[in-house]
DNA sequence: TCTTGACTTGGAGTTTACTCTATGGTTTAT
DNA sequence: ATAAACCATAGAGTAAACTCCAAGTCAAGA
């Protein structure tokens, strides 16, 4: 698969895979003899996990030492449980927040919508 | 209340509030005759509004839009829900993105607990 | 009185994650 | 055979949101 099909299937740039692949997070992909990319089965998919974590915005830092982990081979498989573990925390910690602001914002848009709402932004009543 | 008290109250740097204020999402806020800031009830309250919608990791470009549309009167008040409610929908896909890693992250957290993880990354099982 | 510590400002620096530019090679259509 | 449309690299540039620094003012305590 060339960049381009990858790029166009996940929605992301060419720059940004070779970003990702410059990063350590994916691959090498195997290229050929003129240097062009063919990206395999297997670096479609750790680049679609790659996708899912950082649209959830877990930091490249993090990922990088997963897949480190990883490759150091089956030795660090607690390792990496103990570090999907923090993400997993951190990552429902910011949910929360998220869904508090939610809150907040569909509260506020109702006093808009009932014209309940009198020239304020930050109101003691939200 | 002094800066080092609302910093305190709100776990963010005073550097922040200076920086929220100079940007135009707070205040201005009163300053005695030596130029120490002293914050408001009305003060506080704003930033309750801003550091909770920042935490949604709303832009401060559309929190100072909102706040300039507020600040322009009561004419401006179906344009501030509009922009509310496109930021609650931004956020509502924002959450749904973190939810669908926070899934995935959840499973493969399973996977190694029961062993069954294989050495992969983000195999196709997932 | 001198030092400590909290405040001020303007502006420079940092971090993260891309994104773009310049330069150049390869295949394809005219 | 020449231009268009891909691909490549190295490295510079960008945007957002802080964060830090230098230089200075002021109040209180030893």
């Amino acid at each position: 698969m060339t960049i381009q099909e990858v790029a166009t299937k996940f929605s992301v740039s060419k720059d940004t895979l070779r970003y990702y692949e410059k990063e350590g997070l994916v691959g090498p992909v195997f290229k050929n003899d003129y240097g062009i990319r063919n990206y395999s089965e297997a670096d479609l998919q750790r680049i679609a996990f790659i996708i899912c974590m950082r649209s959830a915005e877990i930091p490249i830092s993090v990922l990088k030492q997963y897949v480190d982990l990883y490759e150091q081979g089956a030795d660090t498989k607690e390792e990496r449980r103990l570090l999907l573990e923090q993400q997993r925390d951190v990552l429902a910690e910011k949910i929360s927040q998220m869904q508090k602001a939610y809150d907040k914002l569909v509260y506020k848009i109702e006093l808009y919508q009932d014209d309940k709402l009198d020239d304020y932004i930050g109101g003691k009543e939200i």
